[in-house]
DNA sequence: AAAAAACATTTGACTCAATATATATTTTGT
DNA sequence: ACAAAATATATATTGAGTCAAATGTTTTTT
């Protein structure tokens, strides 16, 4: 996928490496980054394709060394355009490593889940501030742009949302549990 | 991530290696897959490293081959039970062959990615109603199995609304162009 | 003047995941 | 009886991404 996004930002403007990565860290950061590892051995690979050539290493009046700019090409943009008509071959993907744990939160101390997703909750509410904050930047960058921005929005309201409730209803059936404890003290359920 | 879903799950009951697969798709579908390639691996390691053991080699009445049904040990219930409290050191990661398209979808046909956004559309709506279908299935799993099958069923019903959203935006937008095109046939705009 | 920081490029090692394929055993269909 | 399908185990290869570190050049700070 980096390919693609590469060639894709150098339909705005030339850029090199290193504002590559800047622009996708700023624009996507909400839903995908990408290594100085991933970026210039693409730019190479490119390169080599002939989708992109280097148009030059120039400073532009700009501090630190100079830079090797980059530029799509023909071959680059009907490539591109392919890529960009066909359907995706595949689904979303989502990894997390904190749902990954949530789903075994029976297994565990109930007190000690409600502390990480409080944890999370903080989190999620500090980004949707930051995205919030950030949505007139959006406004200005065109129509699809804007609409990814409002998707991370709503996507970090609506797991704020899960998280609250998640939180309610641990906390409602460990009153419920001990409740039950208290009726019955040698009892002592394994999984909710 | 895998060892820990392995360890996770011995803790419901002693499988076998293809079963894990399965109820890993089955009821972790929605948002992670597992290989084969993962697997069998990772039961290897988890084994060598005295977290799991085999418990036998059996077939319950089942048809099919024998089965390697493992068994999660003392050891492993403490480590997995170590990674289940630690704060998860990573955020959701996401990623989707259709959001790095529609990000530059101001460079293509608006057409086409109307067309492709319904193809979306159409997915979502199928994937929403067997999720839905399923919520019996998942409320008698437990409290947090529970939950995580409702966030599904919530990123499910929240792809749908905003790619609804943005489908009459762009639509909109489309229509703005043509008045403008019509009021001035010389201008076409390559970017919103 | 020299050191530190900022900006930029680059690469190798490693991990993880995807994919394809192979093999084995039992059950079912022809 | 034999082939196909289902169930199960297993592995090698490839692709993608992570991570850390190195190097180079210019600018800023001490």
């Amino acid at each position: 996928m980096v390919k693609y996004a590469i060639l894709g930002l150098l339909h705005y403007r030339n850029m090199h490496g290193y504002r590559i990565k800047e622009h996708i860290e700023r624009n996507f950061g909400h839903m995908w980054s990408i290594n100085y590892g991933q970026i210039y051995p693409n730019l190479k690979k490119l390169q080599d394709d002939g989708l992109i050539l280097m148009a030059g290493v120039v400073q532009n009046d700009e501090k630190g060394p100079p830079r090797k700019l980059y530029a799509i090409t023909e071959k680059g943009r009907h490539e591109f355009t392919a890529w960009l008509e066909t359907s995706p071959e595949k689904s979303l993907l989502l990894r997390d490593p904190f749902l990954m744990r949530f789903v075994f939160y029976g297994f565990g101390d109930p007190g000690r889940a409600v502390e990480i997703i409080d944890e999370q909750i903080k989190k999620y509410e500090k980004d949707l501030t930051r995205r919030e904050n950030n949505m007139d930047r959006w406004d200005k960058s065109g129509l699809y742009v804007r609409l990814i921005a409002e998707l991370g929005v709503n996507l970090n309201a609506m797991m704020l949302d899960w998280l609250k409730h998640s939180r309610e209803e641990i906390l409602k059936a460990e009153a419920r549990e001990l409740d039950n404890d208290a009726a019955n003290p040698n009892i002592r359920r394994a999984v909710s």
